[in-house]
DNA sequence: AATGAATGAGTCTTCATTCAT
DNA sequence: GATGAATGAAGACTCATTCAT
């Protein structure tokens, strides 16, 4: 039996196209990396890859939905914690910034891909996965009357989602004036009075840092 | 000297040929589409592609620009109202998802194409032009008492224009739960409560259709 | 020593081998099939191929081989038979077209493939064999009166071989017009007007079905 | 204008790649033909080729066309002499003769070659193109006595042209015994008996080289 | 003997761009 | 200015065969 350590290295070997894709896409986009700079960089020959992957752009699913895991992992770690519900929207909003920071270039790179029926499908079903908890943390807060929402739950995570991940994204990509910490404060304070959360409180949870000018 | 009517003619080709691109990307995406179905479709030999425009790259350039023109008129058209700054924001904000859904095709194709130096630089620059009307109107709001951003207004208007373009392009482009019209009045809704405006004002400015379950 | 029960086993293997071949080459052709897909079917490893045939196109020659041997078994069992010549002239007749038929798809395959030097040798033998008996009976024939040659024995035995391989085979793949049946009561009849057998006895031994227009 | 010479150009360079086609198939058969190859030495560039061809297995539509231009030339260039119809069938079987061995590397290509619809077409039309003179030129012999036919004079003709491509390319090809002229002799012999022309008359057209052993 | 992961040369085809007319 | 034939580099993907286990 040779298959005690095949598996390890048939993971191995995935991982190793994997890293190579994700910095080769990184540095050329999607269409600008060939297959061959990919194999090249993972250091195995052109016809494995194939054993790996159908074909180039499943690479892309892969990537999305590694991505998306880490998102979801973030928004989680933040919602479970022991804390009123604006509090722990504070931090997942903190830690969804986070996030979008690690793999901005990545996001990049996904949205250049034409995208496939596939790839729309994983995107589409991560935005589903992530409104779930951070609708039931709205409708936590609502309960909790910290909020005051004035539409459903799960149309307003919707909203913070978009808000958050494109919005930040663009911040960071094109270097929108007031980008970084700052806009990350702003937003977030932003989004608090939006679902009706009172001035003080606001300022206790995310103290703001730009002045009005 | 015949130049007398070169002029039109070269503005009538370069037209022809915008529009056939337009029209090929919208079907087929950037990377899909091949100068020669552009140059057939507008009726053209294929090197006469290459005296009006540099590469098919900067086919995009154009495009951009023209989209951008239309995003600012529509802003401007609201904004030139004679009427309070928080009707003229509501007004605003619908031109500009009437504008999105116009474009929502090339939109996509924008962001899938490579984006080359220069066609980063148009988009950034279009942010810009944007956000200054948007900006302005924020501050009138503010000084008529109407809005209370906590907030420079250019960073607000960076907000609205970021939840306003990528929020409903994916909307339309996804399926979002609720899309469409609700989308629109949901989005504009959450966005006067950002901004300080009063619950009996909002429901007069922009009545809900989502009751909050 | 585990010999004992290795030969049945290598036996069993190569058939299946030869099965699984045999079936995807009918339905994909030589090309369009990969000894991948053939391992498949074969319930083999890929390597295992490799232990049995040197390599993709030496398939053909057993292939071929085969099929040679049943067509020269169904020529036999009709030259076996206690009959005047003639009558074993018809009878082997249809006995190879029943071959041909049978063979039909395998025999299309083996024209497309490229042919190796080996797989002609196989062929050419192949004819050689059959040519052998089918001579021997029109000499036969021609000893007893029946037959009228005006050629050598085995000059005649080839001429009707390929009259009655390639014409049948074409007459199956082209669907010619008066194909199938009709087809071998034509042929027959024509083969035995070239042997000078007399007009009542071929109404006799083959009863034209195609009335002369 | 420059179409006065662009015409004449692209003729030639058409004739170029269709000539350096048939040297590589007649040499490395149709599979082990690369297009990389055909371009090399026609002399052109790899995308010079997709200008004239669709794609490679359309050269076998041009090669094949050409063969069956030149075989029904050949049949009727006999047929339209002024003799009897035995006489002219005589000449008709050698000019085809004389056909297949000029074709003969290229039919065995085509026979190779994986043929795709369209291909199988234009061959099957090509047989119901050479079985129209023919049939009526059987049909003549028949009114004037000259032939006894005992199937429809078309199925005849589907008859002798099987047995005169496919009988004599194999000759050529795997050197039967007694191919080349003496085939030619004895095919046609025997062909005129089928046909029911008396032994002397046939002796006349076509006096018998091989004695009969 | 058997496996099956790995190889890498080789295939067809596309297409942005150039340039002689 | 306009043409469109020609270019040739580049790309994704396949697959017969090998070889370490």
């Amino acid at each position: 039996m040779t298959d005690g350590q095949s598996d390890p290295r048939r993971r191995a070997r995935k991982t190793a196209l994997l890293d190579a894709a994700r910095r080769r896409f990184a540095q050329d986009g999607f269409a600008g990396t060939s297959v061959a700079s990919i194999v090249r960089e993972a250091g195995v020959a052109q016809g494995t890859f194939y054993l790996y992957f159908e074909n180039k752009a499943h690479l892309l699913v892969h990537l999305r939905a590694e991505i998306l895991r880490d998102f979801s992992a973030a928004l989680d770690r933040a919602i479970a914690r022991d804390a009123p519900a604006d509090a722990r929207l504070v931090q997942a909003l903190e830690n969804l910034y986070a996030a979008v920071r690690r793999h901005r270039k990545m996001l990049r790179v996904i949205r250049q891909a034409t995208s496939g029926d596939e790839i729309d499908r994983v995107w589409v079903e991560g935005r589903r996965v992530l409104a779930g908890p951070l609708g039931r943390l709205l409708a936590e807060g609502r309960a909790e009357g910290r909020f005051d929402l004035d539409a459903p739950p799960s149309f307003s995570a919707h909203l913070l989602l978009s808000l958050f991940d494109d919005l930040l994204f663009d911040a960071l990509e094109y270097r929108v004036p007031a980008g970084g910490r700052a806009t990350l404060r702003g937003a977030t304070r932003f989004v608090l009075r939006g679902l009706g959360v009172a001035r003080p409180r606001i300022d206790d949870l995310c103290p703001s840092t730009a002045r009005a000018a």
